[in-house]
DNA sequence: ACCGACAAAATTGTCAACAATTTGGATAAC
DNA sequence: GTTATCCAAATTGTTGACAATTTTGTCGGT
């Protein structure tokens, strides 16, 4: 949880390692960006503000377009049967109302364009921003009508990527993230008022 | 160096620490990608391979892109003299064909962009992926010629950015880094064929 | 009851010693 | 002369102890 504080020797013996090994670990995630660390006070879990949530949304927005695009580029026919299954599992969760499968489709089909993509640099930072967004996530997947919304955003990408258009991929994937984001202030705003 | 052993013992005493110290830099050095270390092995400096060089240039360019648009937003008069500044120090630089303190204009603008900006998560990505360019970048700038269209494109960048168009900053920082981009592949295919 | 000083506990920072592993070289066999 | 094997040196991995610092709790005075 956010400002919770990690005590090594606690960590320590709950993951049956020794203290060195938590600190190294500590550090990194330091480096990463997911704990905060005061000299003579330990680490603790780093509380992102909304404004830097926003950031973050943004920040990835502009690397997955360009990952996109990038993806178009490398489909092969394998790739677009993969693609296609995946979509496939979204729409019937959409239909069953399964907001977990979905949550799940929706990771592997961005895991899938980063796989195509070949970017490990991008892929890398993705996956860090990732982990400071999938807190917010389901507070924008649970919005009424997004699932919806959302398998139309990733049906247009998936039929971009197929199509090997790289424009049309980028601006699908630009057009969803962007979405992604306007909810996002959207349910931040609302949580500011309505209380939290 | 690339691929230069780090040994922890010679690091320790060179900078009058304990090893304690260097293992936790190394391990933040490899989170961030500068040092690749092997179990019972050692810590090496990471030498990137010519595609990753690429991925990483094209990843800062989608990165500065969103970040020039995100500052155009935000210029205010104050800092509309301060790039005007640094867009002089950089004329006289080419004029006098001073090639350092040209390289230090370029990182000055550029870091002056990102605090404009006030993104800190991109200006972290951002300082993370320069570090490994940096050994790269010199290449480009030696090129003949290079530095006199390198003022254009960033004379039309200051120009979008005190005119405060979004649109036109991330244009011309996306025209100023594809040219980079193109560059940097030129330079990188000139020295796999003729020999380093 | 409230505030401050002080002591005790908890926690992190530092260090050195030892164990485990790899590396380099010498030696012996072919 | 080349290759395989083994030993020694170098290096990293792990552990525990101790020092420094912060946090918590207690006591006494007002």
């Amino acid at each position: 949880m956010p400002n919770e504080r990690l005590v090594e020797a606690d960590l320590a013996s709950h993951y049956g390692v020794n203290r060195a090994h938590i600190r190294t670990a500590l550090a990194m995630l330091d480096q990463e960006g997911l704990v905060v660390r005061e000299k003579n006070r330990g680490a603790r879990v780093r509380a992102i503000t909304d404004a830097e949530a926003i950031e973050i949304a943004e920040t990835r927005l502009a690397i997955e377009a360009m990952v996109a695009r990038q993806a178009a580029a490398r489909v092969t026919e394998a790739d677009r049967k993969t693609l296609r299954a995946i979509e496939a599992d979204m729409r019937r969760a959409v239909k069953d109302a399964d907001d977990l499968a979905f949550s799940r489709c929706n990771g592997a089909l961005h895991r899938e364009i980063h796989r195509i993509a070949d970017n490990a640099t991008a892929s890398r930072i993705l996956a860090t921003l990732r982990s400071h967004l999938v807190r917010l996530q389901y507070r924008v997947i649970l919005l009424p009508g997004r699932p919806q919304s959302s398998l139309a955003e990733h049906r247009a990408i998936v039929e971009a990527l197929c199509a090997r258009d790289g424009d049309a991929a980028e601006a699908a994937m630009r057009k969803h993230l962007t979405n992604f984001v306007s909810l996002l202030k959207q349910a931040i705003e609302a949580a500011r008022h309505g209380g939290f």
